[in-house]
DNA sequence: AGCACA
């Protein structure tokens, strides 16, 4: 595999990212990137030295981490391509989530790291007592995936395809709504086919970022917008 | 390039 024989996990691994951008910019707007592959549990990203350039993304559901992969694999963010990996571990977030860690093993963790630091290493390994607690079972613990989007998302581009609107939506409405968010730059509403309209922003990063912010967003009572990148 | 949870 390209991804570097990394076997699946729940958590994304982003490297070659932009290391100018702020810590909480940088996780506010990889939040926003990636919570259209479905819901994300953490967002980690550090600015040390050895760390600094590369972010996790903790997803509740290991398909959404999948198509994130694949999906986002290159995505030009701040001006650099994404390498997307799984993570090479589980997630602490996630670790606890689902009971594999306790967290005396969490405390232990970080024990070792600062022993280690200190003199090297000793050899020395107490309690293996989280050998057989790794795989959760063949359990799916998503059972109800209820995923309503069967058809094949295009690539993230600049333009949103807005579905299920009112017939009398306006342009001026649809304005109203997507020019809350940076980058706006127009709407299209398409005369002969009532209920869809485009929404271009100045660049792929930004239409994500609204599109996940207005994702299904109840424009009257009985519609919520499906917004999907617009086919090229 | 670099796999953590301050």
């Amino acid at each position: 595999m390209l991804s570097g024989d990394i076997p699946p996990n729940q958590t994304i691994y982003i490297k070659n990212l932009n290391e100018k951008i702020k810590k909480e910019e940088l996780k506010r707007s990889l939040y926003c990137l990636f919570s259209q592959y479905g819901k994300i549990l953490d967002v980690v990203a550090l600015k040390t030295p050895k760390l600094r350039g590369q972010a996790w993304v903790a997803f509740l559901e290991v398909t959404s981490a999948s198509n994130a992969v694949r999906q986002m694999q290159n995505f030009p963010f701040y001006d650099k391509p994404m390498r997307i990996q799984y993570a090479k571990t589980k997630s602490d977030c996630i670790a606890d989530a689902d009971g594999s860690l306790g967290p005396k093993e969490k405390k232990k963790k970080q024990d070792d790291k600062a022993e280690r630091k200190k003199r090297g290493d000793e050899g020395q390994q107490s309690a293996t007592e989280n050998g057989a607690t790794a795989e959760n079972g063949g359990r799916t613990a998503s059972s109800r995936q209820g995923n309503p989007n069967a058809h094949e998302a295009a690539a993230p581009n600049s333009i949103l395809f807005i579905e299920n609107l009112p017939h009398e939506t306006t342009s001026a409405m649809l304005e109203l709504l997507f020019k809350q968010y940076p980058g706006f730059r127009e709407v299209r509403l398409i005369e002969a086919k009532p209920g869809i309209a485009f929404v271009e922003f100045e660049d792929d990063i930004h239409s994500s970022m609204a599109m996940t912010a207005l994702q299904g967003f109840r424009i009257t009572p009985q519609n919520s917008m499906a917004i999907s990148f617009a086919k090229k």
